[in-house]
DNA sequence: GTAGCAAGTGTCTAGACAGCATGTC
DNA sequence: CTAGACACTTGCTAC
């Protein structure tokens, strides 16, 4: 089908298409076309990665926009929401708008109810229909990527209950589903009445194959010489294979150390081939990840970067993560080993793709499990660049030849699995079951399973039963935590209430009052209600469980609250990923724990229960990462100490600022007299700096180092940034334009720093030398009031 | 004495969404 | 039912 011949879609898209050279439709996107993609028909494609799906998903959008509605695209990862966005923009140029709302990414719901189309992760998107966002009941069109996800233990119960609540808000929209290839994609379009497009099809040929001894071979019975030269892995002599050709490689491997290390030896085969030109922009890429953060894990990728190989895992940073994907797609890195975050991140084609490890520890499993068949084929599905390769191979490998059959058995021939949806998992449903019916989604229990009928895992499972009892459950906890109320039936003259609102009398309640007259309202049965803290929980998007527990911790305080305190409350919640114990921190951390026992919220569980106390100290590990930010340790500093990378501090910092907000609201909710503490606690977090630098911080341009340079000089507060010596301010911020902005933020008169010479260092004020030291010296060898304090230092440094 | 290597032993394990309101060095 | 790569240490040999 050529694109000529649609029809529906806002003027100037053909052309759009055209200049980007799309003329012909790809099979599927035809088969989509004919299933009605453009005339708003519910559709499933599952069809590999990089076949196009993305076409589909915008020829129905499009088609939806023509016809004056709006289109949501909800995307698993935040990074793939920018990439999403960053592509539909494109559209702009014939009048299309796009918005993206991602939890660190801009935008007000108002702003994002003038756009055309919408781009969301599906936590957010659940998140603006828990707060209410109208926009979303004019939504005519919802494309779901990745659809395959629902399976994810984790985050698939939200992506389910979330597309469940939207075609409830909009019965007649359009419904869209991209997922990879999967065992039940008929199923899945069972469930959303939906055409299916089920295809293996793609642009370019995938060769699936297994390496052993010095053989590859591929599933189409081909063979193909790959000797293993001395002592070198497989891997290399396969990346040497294909690079000699002009192909770069993905090497997928289980942990980070082993991407470490392999793109070590990697970069041994790579920087044979690098031309001069290439030596000189890796040097200069090198230098820019080196520039990005001073860590070791800097330093170590900045050394591969130099011979043209990178390792990529989720302790980069952001930055970090993206020159190497950039360089890469750029074709100047020529290998990268990774974990799995590359297989479902942003698009980054390799010639071949090697799956190193094909297991992975798993603890509940008790030791390595194999990958399921759906995670290596994503894997796999990177391999092969629309228009550069001929055709992509994905490679496994074999130590003997038993393992080659029984890989060749297990992936390249296997189907992959079908997806399940893990909806009837208690901490899923608890929080759902809340939010559920805290926005008017439901107000009886049967109203509540009503609902719950309505997604995947009644679909799949054709049993309530077991449904039924895990909401009980949750219903049980949710009234003991005083989430919910349970009222006796009341007549049917009440007036519906806002669903959101507890104090009843406000009618109107928006868009949703319609999807609150929907539910269910036996006169029999008796109602469910959110009390305010229900409301305020599910607003914030906590967990119900992470809520109680900062409730009980605030509550359960004598006296103020030391940041630790409120750190390691945090820590222990649920919405907290564990940063884990290694061997010998046990003991470090239980001494700790003896140290600073009286600061901590709430009771300990005894030392008998090993796991839980485990969990304890490993929650008093992260609360003393985050102590050690908010005292100003350097990042290089944290990272050695913590084993960690600059991407975990950054996501630790992260989370750790979410949920002390979601405190702060939750102690003003209850009426906590510690509110200001944990305030207080959260801006240290957030800017990373003692408390006596809050103030300074909070004028525009000024961070942790500058606001503690000034500090050192004496200007403690903005109000002495107006009357403070220009010179001593300049030798606090180094450059002038800095000096200037950040003058006229904190509201100078005459910011100008004409003229001006930097007073201070060497010269002048009293002893050079005393306050030099005050200045090298780190904040972790300084206490509150300024004294050296012994303890801290040697607890400090482990 | 020491370079170089084989063998033995201990360690440790993927990822990443969310409130709210704006901006580090 | 279920581990295995890496990094570091020790021990041996050959000069």
């Amino acid at each position: 089908m050529n694109v000529e011949e649609l029809s529906g879609l806002p003027p100037g898209a053909i052309d759009h298409f055209r200049e980007d050279g799309i003329e012909e439709l790809y099979p599927p996107q035809a088969e989509a076309v004919e299933a009605g993609a453009t005339e708003g028909e519910n559709l499933v494609a599952a069809v590999p990665t990089a076949s196009g799906k993305t076409m589909i998903a915008a020829l129905s959008m499009l088609s939806a926009i023509e016809r004056g509605g709006k289109a949501l695209y909800i995307v698993p990862l935040r990074a793939l929401a920018s990439e999403k966005k960053e592509e539909f923009e494109a559209y702009e140029q014939f009048g299309v708008t796009v918005g993206v709302a991602t939890g660190n990414y801009e935008s007000t719901s108002d702003w994002l109810a003038t756009k055309d189309i919408v781009v969301a992760t599906s936590e957010k998107v659940d998140s603006l229909v828990r707060n209410g966002a109208d926009w979303l009941s004019d939504l005519t069109c919802v494309v779901s990527d990745e659809i395959h996800l629902i399976d994810d233990r984790e985050r698939g119960p939200t992506l389910e209950v979330t597309l469940a609540k939207l075609r409830r808000l909009n019965p007649g929209m359009q419904q869209v589903a991209l997922s990879a290839t999967v065992g039940n994609a008929d199923e899945i379009a069972g469930w959303l009445d939906a055409e299916l497009i089920d295809t293996d099809w793609r642009p370019i040929d995938l060769k699936m194959g297994v390496h052993y001894g010095n053989a590859l071979n591929f599933d189409d019975g081909s063979t193909r010489e790959v000797p293993v030269e001395g002592s070198e892995k497989q891997e290399a002599a396969l990346v040497r294979d294909i690079l000699q050709e002009g192909g770069s490689s993905l090497v997928f491997v289980n942990s980070r150390r082993n991407a470490e290390a392999a793109a070590r030896r990697l970069g041994q085969v790579s920087r044979e081939e690098l031309t001069a030109d290439e030596r000189a922009e890796l040097a200069e890429l090198a230098a820019e990840i080196r520039d990005d953060s001073d860590t070791e894990t800097s330093t170590d990728l900045a050394d591969c970067v130099e011979r043209g190989s990178a390792f990529h895992h989720a302790g980069l940073s952001s930055t970090q993560r993206s020159l190497v994907e950039d360089a890469f797609r750029d074709r100047l890195l020529k290998v990268i080993s990774a974990t799995p975050t590359l297989a479902a991140g942003v698009n980054t084609p390799a010639r071949r793709v090697i799956v190193r490890d094909w297991r992975r520890f798993d603890p509940s499993a008790g030791g390595m499990a194999p990958l399921d068949v759906l995670e290596v084929h994503q894997m796999m599905g990177r391999a092969g660049r629309p228009g550069l390769d001929p055709y992509g191979e994905a490679v496994l490998l074999a130590k003997g030849h038993d393992e080659s059959q029984e890989l060749f058995d297990r992936y390249v021939w296997a189907d992959p699995e079908p997806v399940r949806s893990k909806l009837a998992a208690e901490p899923a449903l608890r929080t759902h079951v809340l939010a559920t019916i805290a926005s008017g989604f439901a107000r009886t229990r049967e109203g509540l399973l009503e609902f719950l009928e309505a997604t995947l895992y009644a679909s799949q499972s054709g049993e309530s039963g077991r449904l039924a009892a895990v909401t009980d459950d949750v219903l049980a906890y949710l009234e003991r935590n005083d989430f919910i109320e349970r009222e006796p039936p009341r007549g049917s003259g009440r007036s519906s209430g806002g669903p959101r609102e507890r104090d009843g009398d406000d009618p109107a309640d928006g868009a949703f009052t319609s999807a609150a007259d929907l539910a269910d309202q036996s006169e029999e049965d008796e109602e469910l209600e959110a009390t305010s803290l229900g409301h305020t929980v599910s607003r914030l998007y906590l967990d119900p469980m992470s809520a109680a527990d900062i409730v009980h911790g605030l509550e359960s305080a004598d006296d103020r609250p030391t940041a630790l305190g409120l750190y390691q409350l945090v820590s222990r919640t649920p919405d907290m990923y564990e940063l884990y114990l290694r061997s010998g921190e046990d003991e470090q951390f239980g001494e700790l724990y003896y140290e600073r026992e009286a600061e901590l919220l709430g009771d300990a569980p005894s030392e008998f229960e090993e796991d839980r106390f485990e969990d304890w100290l490993a929650a008093l590990k992260t609360s003393k990462l985050l102590e050690d930010w908010a005292r100003e340790d350097d990042e290089e500093r944290i990272t050695e100490r913590y084993k960690i990378g600059p991407g975990d501090l950054r996501g630790k910092v992260d989370t750790a600022e979410w949920l002390l907000g979601a405190a702060e609201s939750l102690a003003q909710e209850i009426d906590s007299e510690w509110t200001v503490a944990v305030r207080e606690a959260r801006a240290r977090v957030e800017h990373g700096v003692s408390e006596e630098l809050l103030e300074l911080v909070s004028v525009g341009g000024v961070g942790r180092k500058r606001a503690r340079r000034l500090y050192e000089r004496g200007i403690e507060e903005p109000a002495d940034l107006r009357s403070a010596d220009k010179g001593v301010v300049l030798d606090a911020l180094k450059g002038e334009k800095t000096a200037e902005n950040i003058l006229e933020n904190a509201g100078r008169e005459d910011p100008s720093m004409d003229g001006i010479e930097p007073a201070g260092g060497e010269a002048g004020n009293d002893g050079s030398e005393a306050s030099g030291s005050e200045a090298t010296k780190t904040a972790s060898e300084r206490t509150e009031d300024g004294e050296p304090d012994d303890s801290q230092s040697s607890l400090g440094d482990f």
